[in-house]
RNA sequence: GGGUCGUUAGCUCAGUCCGGUAGAGCAGGGGCCUUUUAAGCCCAGGGCCACAGGUUCGAAUCCUGUACGACCCA
């Protein structure tokens, strides 16, 4: 193990330890409490007569300030911090073990009863003091004061976010808002969770690795199975699998986990990502768009406390209902294009580029609709369904009735991010199998992301499958709409960047 | 994929425009200090200036390329 002088000193103190008799990694822990729970016993108790009973704490050195033969440090556990006061004459020869053997970043065990300093925090007299687990590299552990405000400043915290993402460990453990940002992002996935459990949604497990992928216009991973000889990918969407289930007469189905696109990489998207996709019977687009106002809104109560987002710098109110557009007039709204007017290809990337926007020439008309929608979306801050898109665009959804152009489908908006994606399923095999014969087209016309045909799929909806209705929500996008971070990296506890040597 | 910016001590950053012995604070080491909290005071350390090449008497600094990252655009 190469070490560097620090290390080595830190190193060195260990061996040090180790021959004055204590143990640098000792297998177990003697802990009474927790650094929260003593400070409560404290603050409990303060007033009566009776001492306190002795408490056992544990956690890590995160400060340290000696003044000669008394030594104050605050230990870190799960749940708190607590000050710790050692004075040379209650510890004898294991105060010079502190000071010559203890470092930040140490996990430590101290034993003594709470009082309170004379500046008035509650601390731990230490009586006894055990090294838990020597720490080798020096953590960045900031120093923490109080500004003018009140409000507690940081001083030279660990800030590379290069190496906030690659050690990330370091990151949590120095870095508390950060692993606040974290228990919000589980919190969230624990509550969707919750609700759907609660109103009849059934959870289940679909196929990662699947020999057809669909259900979304993105690029697959291949992977291979050696013994099978057989490509397989990794899934880009559940949806697929997850409607075969209502012909199997599940009425409501869900399914929280990990899909995988093989697309860039940026601090908008990561090549795998969190996704929920749950599907319902006997209702439609709009009997979605409601449990959809309820599941987030009920949610953000949960999680947060509040409908109130604050959102870099804007205020987002998620009280529903929320209001409903048709996707021809956000575009027509916020880019003065109504692409009705240009039915075609050419005619729409003629127009576009006339205004000033990019229009790749290879695009297809769906897509450069698709392409208007993104001038518009970093717009779209407060909650919005638009609704009504191009049947070109969405192969899986229902064709509104009395407009075959257009289907019943919606993207949810929120804090100009698309966070959602629903339709009223298509459901007939007929239309559904010239769907795909469609996509086909599209792909041999150099669409890569265009969905290939699934036989299965095609005869599970063959034995009928009920009229219902879809939702698929990016938890990343949510995440970071409940911590207030732009980058999707703040949301993924590893987020995937190019292998470096350490 | 394109553009802009960045990479200097364990951490946070100066120094780069205008080439001339590598800097600060914190952390770490030695010393003083028995109620501190960014504790304080004294002393002495610590560097592949991302990597490779070029220009130059001389490069952290100028030029080219590469790697990684951030931001903007697609």
């Amino acid at each position: 193990m190469e070490l560097n002088e620090l290390e080595r000193q830190r190193a060195a103190k260990m061996e040090w330890l180790r021959a004055a008799g204590m143990e640098v990694y000792p297998p177990r822990v003697h802990r009474t409490h927790s650094t929260a729970e003593a400070l409560q016993i404290f603050a409990g108790n303060e007033e009566q007569e009776t001492p306190l009973p002795p408490v056992t704490l544990a956690g890590r050195l995160i400060s340290i300030r000696t003044m000669g033969k008394v030594s104050f440090a605050h230990i870190e556990d799960g749940e708190g911090r607590i000050q710790l006061f050692l004075r040379a004459n209650e510890l004898g020869d294991a105060y010079e073990l502190f000071l010559k053997g203890f470092d930040l970043g140490d996990f430590v065990e101290a034993s003594g009863t709470l009082m309170r300093t004379r500046s008035g925090e509650i601390s731990l007299q230490v009586a006894a003091l055990r090294m838990l687990a020597k720490a080798i590299t020096p953590l960045p552990i900031p120093k923490e004061y109080e500004r003018e405000d009140g409000e507690v400043a940081r001083f030279a915290a660990f800030a590379d976010v290069e190496e906030r993402y690659r050690q990330r460990y370091a990151d949590l453990a120095v870095n508390p808002n950060v692993r606040e940002d974290f228990r919000i992002r589980s919190r969230l996935i624990s509550a969707l969770r919750r609700w759907l459990d609660a109103h009849g949604y059934l959870e289940v497990e679909t196929p990662v690795l699947q020999p057809i992928y669909g259900g979304a216009a993105a690029r697959p991973f291949v992977t291979h199975h050696n013994q099978l000889k057989q490509d397989l990918y990794l899934r880009i969407s559940f949806e697929l699998y997850l409607k075969r289930l209502l012909v199997g007469m599940y009425e409501r189905v869900y399914e929280i986990g990990r899909d995988f696109r093989n697309e860039g990489v940026s601090y908008k998207h990561n090549p795998e990502f969190t996704q929920l996709e749950f599907y319902c019977a006997y209702t439609d687009l709009f009997g979605i768009m409601e449990t959809a106002e309820e599941l987030l809104s009920s949610t953000a109560q949960t999680v947060l406390g509040t409908l109130q987002l604050h959102f870099h710098g804007h205020e987002i109110d998620l009280t529903p209902p929320w209001p409903r557009q048709s996707l021809r007039d956000v575009i027509r709204e916020g880019v003065g294009i109504d692409y009705l007017d240009y039915p075609t290809a050419d005619a729409l990337r003629d127009v576009m580029r006339q205004r000033g926007l990019d229009a790749s020439s290879t695009a297809s008309w769906g897509h450069l609709v698709d392409r208007l929608l993104s001038e518009v979306e970093p717009m779209l801050i407060q909650p919005l369904f638009v609704y009504d898109y191009p049947v070109a665009m969405s192969p899986l959804a229902k064709q509104k009735p009395d407009d075959a152009t257009h289907v019943e489908r919606f993207e949810l908006f929120i804090g100009g991010m698309e966070i959602a994606n629903a339709f009223t399923e298509l459901n007939d095999p007929f239309e559904q199998e010239a769907r795909f014969l469609e996509q086909g087209r599209a792909y041999e016309g150099g669409d890569e992301e265009a969905q290939p045909m699934d036989e299965d799929y095609l005869r599970a909806m063959k034995y009928g499958m009920p009229p219902n209705g879809g939702f698929g929500m990016g938890i990343d996008r949510l995440a970071m709409l409940f911590t207030n971070h732009r980058s999707i990296r703040d949301v993924l506890l590893y987020p995937h960047l190019r292998t470096r040597e350490l």
